[in-house]
DNA sequence: GCCCGATGTTTGTTATAACAAATTACATAC
DNA sequence: GTATGTAATTTGTTATAACAAACATCGGGC
């Protein structure tokens, strides 16, 4: 999704181009999108400190359209703000990890369930993208197999139809991705089948029960590289 | 509202009260916090319009603290821009009702059979909210009767020991805000014993699948009234 | 009556400046 | 060396202004 709109209109498209739905994205919403796929994508470390001026600096904006996006990705605790009111890459505490993983558990799967209803194409999708993360674990392209996990997470919640249900569970893998670099640290664990294999197994026979389970099995078991990088439970 | 801010642990505190933390609250973030709580309340009907400078006018304020609380509540999904970029009272969708609903299903019953953990006096305090739930009921305070419903539903929630998932929990509660008021459109329901009965007998005999069941039944059982003031789902 | 165009107003968006509090830098005293 | 006090800088916050686009108002013409 990198440059997805350009400024400049693009030539050859089958409709006629001027139906074309025009996007007019203000300069906050495009800092806010930019910020969120590299928090997703690990590109921002924890305790990072993100000071207004400088960032719309960066940025090329002024500081009233930064604020609001730095402010947004607050709201959406994806960042935090420190004592100072500075805005900071949260460090994620065991206890939220934790209950991350709960409530993923709970939404993914549902949405799984639901997913039964797709289509023959969508679940091919789906599968292309567990053959990519394979492929990925065989030449140890770690990076690269955790942006596909996510991707195949986030596609799997987009079949479930439930558009509120997957905005939630996109904010929770947002909120992770500052330590989701760190996925694969145990190795690669070799669960045969792998649990995506089942999900797509039982997306193929309309089985929702089986859909739902792989996927907490999913969650539950794997992830364990995470543990390593967050915070004790805050005194409490 | 008594359940505005975090409630501090009121007991075993070790440090004197005379050192609370200093709120130093900003501008906008108290126009946040005032207009979300009007929302909840029902004080913000559909389609209703919430002009930039009109409002920070009303508040006292520029425009620029107004327009973070706008957006951040925007962000939220408790507002919505319309197509000129207004901040607007969203009106909820039938589809969105059903999701939301089947959402909490699945939170506010893992919160609930967490709850069981919550000590008696809490569950006191629960008890206390129903009964004047009932009292409203018997004298059809029917406005009380909403405000406390959502308090019992966000109070059990956070008895369950879990802040991401009360965070999540409340703001779909937000979202419903606008159409709470008809909540009791269709008559008090005559269950016996009441869903929240049942809840908190639960509670009291630590039988955590009983007190999701309990709450599960009383999601999909109640708010009837609500679906005549939704939209029919938008085209598909 | 309706339609159409000019024109003021209001809208959201962005940039910039003013302000206080916090932080840093640095010189001075011990 | 450490400690301290002061000036300079940077921070977050808020207000205000400039701008274009959308909207409303109010004409005249039919």
């Amino acid at each position: 999704m990198s440059s997805a709109s350009a400024s400049e209109p693009e030539t050859g498209e089958i409709l006629p181009d001027w139906v074309r739905p025009i996007v007019k994205e203000s300069l906050s919403e495009r800092a806010y999108r930019e910020l969120r796929v590299a928090l997703m994508r690990g590109q921002l470390r924890p305790d990072t400190r993100l000071r207004l001026r400088p960032m719309s600096a960066r940025f090329g904006i002024s500081a009233t359209p930064m604020r609001e996006a730095l402010l947004r990705l607050v709201s959406e605790k994806a960042l935090a703000l420190d004592a100072r009111g500075s805005v900071v890459v949260p460090r994620l505490a065991l206890d939220q990890l934790l209950e991350i993983r709960a409530i993923r558990t709970d939404l993914e799967g549902r949405a799984a369930a639901a997913a039964i209803a797709s289509t023959a194409a969508e679940i091919d999708a789906l599968e292309a993208i567990h053959a990519q993360i394979s492929q990925c674990h065989a030449s140890r392209d770690f990076a690269r197999a955790v942006n596909l996990n996510t991707e195949f997470h986030l596609s799997l919640c987009r079949l479930g139809g439930m558009p509120i249900l997957y905005e939630i569970v996109k904010l929770l893998w947002v909120r992770c991705g500052p330590i989701l670099s760190h996925l694969y640290d145990d190795g690669v664990p070799d669960w045969e089948p792998h649990p995506h294999r089942r999900i797509i197994d039982a997306l193929r026979h309309g089985d929702s029960d089986a859909a739902r389970d792989a996927v907490r099995e999913d969650i539950e078991r794997g992830g364990s590289g995470l543990f390593a990088h967050v915070r004790a439970s805050p005194a409490g």
